[in-house]
RNA sequence: GCCCGAGUGGCGGAACUGGUAUACGCGCACGACUUAAAAUCGUGUCUCGUAAGGGAUGUGGGUUCGACUCCCACCUCGGGCACCA
């Protein structure tokens, strides 16, 4: 066979590369740095498919040329191999998590080494190391030990509040979080016990205790997040592991307090080169909106409602109040409802159904009046009934809406079915529909008549002593799961209900090796079963699954440390990832909550940048050839080892780069890969070529062309296309009399971040003791770029109709009179008057008649 | 329902900032080499038409000397959110 040997030239570079280090990250901070990172995978048991490397080969292209054009390049790998996952696996193998971890990243890291990606595995990690998971820890026990200073926009140590506290009382610091906040003096904070102090201090940490409605799965004895739920057929909720019945459980959480970072996640977004796609969806999660708070009086009683509102212009037109099923004052104005046992049936009654039967698509709303009471629109004084309703959600705005059913679509379904008054007071739009996103003039408001509904909102809100506020739809974040398989959080309680934080010193607090860590089937973690553990009073939660991967990749700039998460030279040095590529799926998980513990990290001085990941790429999927997802259940999964085995690696680095965009999903082929084997095949035959003697000109500038192209191309990851223009290249010299062995070099040159074997074995044939891999990237000639003659179309009206070929430098005077003469253009322009000719130099003449 | 993104040959796709639509690759057809096959190489390959020409970038309009590219309306597919007041 003529063609190479990819087995062994590949076996034998990977040898090389390993014994020679060629892609060890310098220490050296001195040279220019560029770190380029990918989403470091979950090591499962089935390995990877062709899918998973399409974002490792294109962030390893990239690096391999950043390497080459002289960065001192950070590219390194690891695995996030706590969670659900490992744990669910290690029970169906029963072996233990540790094991199954330990055996599925050895696979991982097998199939990877053979696609020949250049890391510095010397850098790896595992969130499931001590030595990893203590800084983990660690940052947990920072951000518990903090609260946000909404006046500073910034963290700040718990400590400063207690001193605030101590000397002034909360009557001036700023309430970070929603609960309503008691107000105490120094005198009284002085005399709060130690668990009083430490319920209000609870409310104002980073990180805290609390309790909330979770997915609850019994037969996994599990919680679920919600991104690990599903509907099944009939709109019942179901795991998406195992599909077993999910149920809402009331239990005992901690939580981070990311909403405290809302708007500093949202501003962030600005000046991030990420796609405008991405940016997008965690603009929606974080959901900011801007509007009023409202107070509606309770006739005869001290008791107001407060609503959220975008609309205030409309208060005018509100003919009714709700209030969400589950709003405090509904049990507070027992002794004023007359109907209060029938209102109490109703709450009842949908707390027994599942939340998405509430939250299901174009559900019929429906309500209870609370019989005996009546709100106050403080706006015209006009008594108003006051329903409670299922359509109001309780943990958004205060709970309770005005509702304007002229001017929005949910409360005038509502107000038609229960026949409440419809009153228009903006005028346009139509008024059983989308009225409310639309904005107009008002009418029927009185003094306001013919104000604009945004001039209207001000004057309104201040008119009835409402204050403007901002809310958001994202929540706190859950960071407990009830799980064995997590970082242990590194809190103690004792009998009295006091927790105490950890020293430093105690960290990291590992996870007890136990033979059984099944769930409970309480609800509980395995961890309340472990006697010795529960003795200590160790916290029995474990971190949820983005604990670790929240801060991995300030891991990676100081791997090794023991003494801290990363030495703060090397923090310095490396500061954020350049180039982060990985896939979109993680967009309001881990590229939110890394955001957020960056943020936070930078607020308490421990790193340089606010945003951790500069530039982010998402590659697009792999589709199985029938076009469906890869999946061993549709039994279309397409193994990378195959592939190597049978093609090579080159040519699976090839392929997946010129299949098509790299952010757009494709189905793979089995026919077209032989076109990428075939193109490396045809480089190997080069060799042939190559001379002493000078290459053509004609060479020199296809080559030169080609290395702009493919330069530029990498840099905005447009990886199809320079593999296209290289092929044409190849072409070129194909049918060339001969090569310039100094010409193919640089060929090589920029074939090797795509194909790192076959060209450090040709390149070692041509005699280069070092590797190149090392060498530096070629620079194209700007003289050879530019062609000294031109093709110009010649179009009449806007069609084709002839070409001519001038000097570069040829005015466009002449250009004109050379079309007007062109014999194929003289039968279209004989006879008939040309109006105007246009020229666009250098491309094409259009001549109008 | 709302918010994004995308629709180009038999297939994956290319086209700079509005300037030759279909580069590159796959497939297919024919030819060369071969006893034969594979591999390789060469030629052709949007469509109608013998040709001259005409028509094609989801559909229908518009702007322009000129539109895959810009504007309006609609259709289809993919993604995100979903009673967020």
């Amino acid at each position: 066979m003529k063609n190479y040997d990819h087995k062994k030239i590949e076996k034998k570079w990977h040898g090389e590369w390993g014994k020679n280090e060629t892609y060890k990250t310098l220490n050296n901070t001195k040279t220019k740095k560029m770190y380029v990172l990918d989403m470091f995978p979950y090591p499962s048991g089935a390995g990877l498919h062709v899918g998973h490397p399409r974002g490792y080969i294109g962030s390893d292209v990239y690096a391999r040329m950043k390497r080459m054009e002289g960065y001192n390049v950070l590219h390194p790998m690891g695995y996030d191999a706590f969670g659900l996952p490992a744990e669910q696996y290690a029970l169906q193998h029963k072996i233990h998590p540790r094991k199954a971890v330990d055996e599925n990243v050895k696979t991982f890291e097998r199939q990877l080494s053979i696609i020949g990606l250049s890391y510095d595995w010397s850098r790896k990690v595992n969130t499931t190391d001590p030595k990893y998971y203590k800084w983990t820890q660690w940052i947990f026990l920072q951000i518990y030990n903090s609260w946000f200073d909404i006046s500073k926009d910034k963290a700040r140590s718990i400590k400063e509040l207690e001193s605030i506290f101590e000397k002034s009382g909360n009557l001036k610091v700023n309430a970070a979080c929603d609960s309503e906040t008691n107000f105490f003096t120094s005198k009284e904070w002085k005399l709060f016990s130690k668990k009083e102090k430490q319920d209000v201090l609870m409310k104002y940490r980073l990180a805290y205790e609390g309790y909330s409605e979770v997915n609850w799965c019994k037969e996994m004895g599990t919680v679920l997040a919600n991104d690990e739920i599903i509907n099944d057929e009939n709109g019942n909720l179901i795991s998406e592991r195992g599909c077993y019945r999910v149920e809402k459980k009331l239990m005992r959480q901690w939580f981070m307090r990311i909403t405290a970072y809302a708007d500093r996640l949202l501003v962030g977004l600005d000046n991030l080169d990420w796609s405008e796609h991405i940016k997008e969806i965690q603009r929606n999660w974080i959901g900011k909106s801007e509007g009023s708070e409202i107070e509606f009086k309770i006739k005869n009683t001290d008791e107001k409602i407060k609503v959220f509102t975008t609309r205030a212009d409309t208060i005018f037109g509100a003919t009714y109040v709700v209030l969400a099923p589950e709003h405090g004052l509904v049990q507070k104005l027992k002794s004023y409802i007359h109907n209060f046992e029938e209102v109490e049936g109703y709450i009842s009654s949908l707390k027994n159904k599942p939340e998405e039967d509430r939250t299901k698509d174009n559900k019929e709303k429906n309500g209870m009046e609370l019989n005996g009471v009546r709100a106050i629109n403080p706006a015209n004084g006009e008594e108003l009934p006051i329903w409670v309703a299922d359509y109001v959600l309780s943990n958004y705005g205060t709970g309770a809406v005005m509702a304007v059913p002229a001017h929005d679509e949910r409360d005038y379904l509502f107000a038609v079915k229960y026949n409440q008054e419809i009153k228009e007071v903006v005028s346009g739009g139509d008024i059983s529909k989308k009225a409310f996103t639309e904005y107009g003039v008002l009418i029927n408001s009185g003094k306001f008549d013919g104000m604009t509904s945004e001039d209207a909102k001000k004057e309104i809100t201040k008119l009835v002593l409402g204050k403007t506020v901002v809310k958001y739809k994202m929540r706190d974040a859950i960071f407990a799961r009830q799980r064995y398989w997590g970082e242990p959080i590194p809190l103690k309680h004792d009998s009295k209900g006091i927790i105490t934080p950890l020293l430093d010193k105690y960290l990291p607090l590992e996870l007890p090796n136990v033979k059984s860590y099944e769930s409970m089937g309480t609800g509980e973690s395995p961890l309340a079963g472990v006697k010795s553990w529960v003795k200590e009073g160790y916290e029995t939660n474990t971190m949820p699954g983005w604990a670790g991967s929240s801060w991995y990749f300030l891991r990676y700039m100081d791997p090794l440390n023991s003494k801290q998460f990363a030495s703060r030279k090397a923090i310095d040095y490396w500061k954020d990832v350049d180039v982060y590529v990985g896939g979109q799926e993680h967009a309001t998980g881990h590229l939110l909550y890394s955001r957020f513990w960056n943020n936070f990290l930078y607020d308490m001085g421990y790193i340089k940048n606010q945003e951790p990941f500069k530039k982010l790429k998402n590659q697009g999927m792999i589709l199985a050839t029938d076009g469906r997802k890869m999946s061993k259940r549709w039994g279309n999964v397409i193994n990378p080892d195959d592939i190597v085995s049978n093609y090579g690696a080159d040519t699976l680095r090839v392929y997946e780069m010129f299949m098509g965009p790299f952010e757009q999903s494709l189905p793979w082929s089995t026919e077209s890969i032989i076109g990428s084997r075939r193109f490396i095949d045809r480089v190997y035959r080069l060799k042939e070529k190559i001379t002493d003697k000078k290459s053509s000109i004609n060479i020199e500038k296809v080559l030169h062309k080609t290395i702009k192209k493919v330069t530029l191309d990498i840099e905005s990851f447009s990886f199809n296309t320079s593999i296209s223009s290289m092929m044409i290249l190849v072409n070129e010299m194909e049918v060339a009399m001969n090569i310039s062995i100094k010409d193919f070099k640089m060929f090589l040159q920029i074939l090797a971040p795509f194909a790192p074997h076959i060209t450090e074995e040709i390149w070692s044939k041509l005699g280069e003791k070092k590797s190149i891999h090392k060498s530096s990237w070629p620079k194209w000639d700007k003289m050879k770029v530019i062609d000294d003659e031109v093709k110009i179309i010649i179009q009449v009206n806007g069609k084709v109709r002839g070409e001519i070929v001038v000097g570069v430098e040829t005015s466009e005077e002449e250009v004109k009179k050379i079309a007007l003469c062109n014999l194929s253009i003289l039968p279209w322009v004989l006879n008939v008057e040309v109006k105007r000719i246009v020229y666009v130099k250098g491309r094409i003449v259009n001549i109008v008649v």
